[in-house]
DNA sequence: CTAGCATGGTTCAATGAATGAACTAAACTG
DNA sequence: CAGTTTAGTTCATTCATTGAACCATGCTAG
């Protein structure tokens, strides 16, 4: 896209979020850097993402401000992107979507299972914890692999999500 | 997109979800039909959208079963298009992502309000009913013009949701 | 010192999807 | 019978995505 073109007629904040958001790979990217991934290597070997889609998508999620692109070394010097406060608020959206797409496009069971990491309740679609009665924001959530996770994918970032995770820790 | 290609690689409910709601324009329709549009060429005066466009996601989402297709006339025959009880509930995900469009990419206000019909307390982003301590479906919500709306467009669908409006309620 | 490698990109030709204008078709309406 | 309403399809142009190849930097092993 890149467009509002048309979109900007719309006078409408889902269509302005979509402008950002709705363009082809670019939640997947917000998906991962939930997860915790950082390095562009991780994202282009856990997206199977053309590499020139990849750069555009960063670049454009920097500008935005949903994504914060910083030096993590200097010697040599590597840049790794890591949500901002703005990006990490997609979370209900995200995993609202996300758990639509596991009650009704999925038939094998759940892939990936969300708790609240604090108490070990598991999150419904709004991410609301039934037991401490309140919604859970990204930091405090953790993913665990679901009964309907394939075990086939090899690349470093699937491997460490085999296993609990804490969202935005840091993978592989 | 019409892929999955790449995407189904990807075990993960995301990107399932995507492949068929994340498509340009997709995510708009289905606005629409929560709005109570239902006819095609409602949908095409309200979203700017080229006609080949619309054709072909109409028909996507009815195969994929988020809407009917269904006849509502005999002279002369003509169709509308409502959304089934799976598509309804993509009433979160969307909801979240037009909060977060008016908590972020917005200056001017908000520019639609949503309440629960029953009670008139505005919703949060979670479709949550701080009165009534629920979260509200679809069905039960209305919308209100909020102060960021703008007055320029003139096809009916616009000028129908420049007043309050049940969800799902046949439009304009 | 130099060959190779890891990382993070850019460039480019080919493909595929979106766009917008024009056209079709069925059934009513005046 | 001419015109209108509704719901599409068709088609040439434009634009985005893809995937492969290439580039640049700075380290690391021999």
């Amino acid at each position: 896209m890149a467009l509002g073109k048309n979109y900007e007629a719309q006078d409408c904040s889902l269509a302005k979020a979509l402008e950002l958001v709705g363009e082809r790979w670019t939640l997947l990217v917000i998906r991962d850097a939930m997860y915790g991934v950082r390095r562009y290597g991780d994202f282009l070997a856990h997206l199977d993402i053309p590499r020139a889609v990849l750069s555009q998508r960063l670049g454009a999620l920097v500008e935005a401000g949903l994504l914060d692109k910083r030096r993590y070394q200097d010697n040599p010097p590597r840049e790794e992107y890591v949500l901002t406060e703005v990006g990490r608020e997609l979370w209900l959206p995200v995993l609202a979507l996300a758990q639509w797409g596991e009650r009704h496009l999925t038939s094998t069971g759940a892939r990936r299972l969300f708790f609240h990491a604090t108490c070990g309740t598991r999150l419904d679609q709004a991410a609301h914890c039934s037991a401490c009665g309140v919604r859970v924001d990204l930091e405090e959530t953790e993913v665990r692999p679901g009964p309907g996770l394939e075990t086939s994918r090899v690349d470093p970032v699937s491997v460490a999500l085999r296993g609990p995770h804490r969202m935005l820790e840091p993978l592989p």
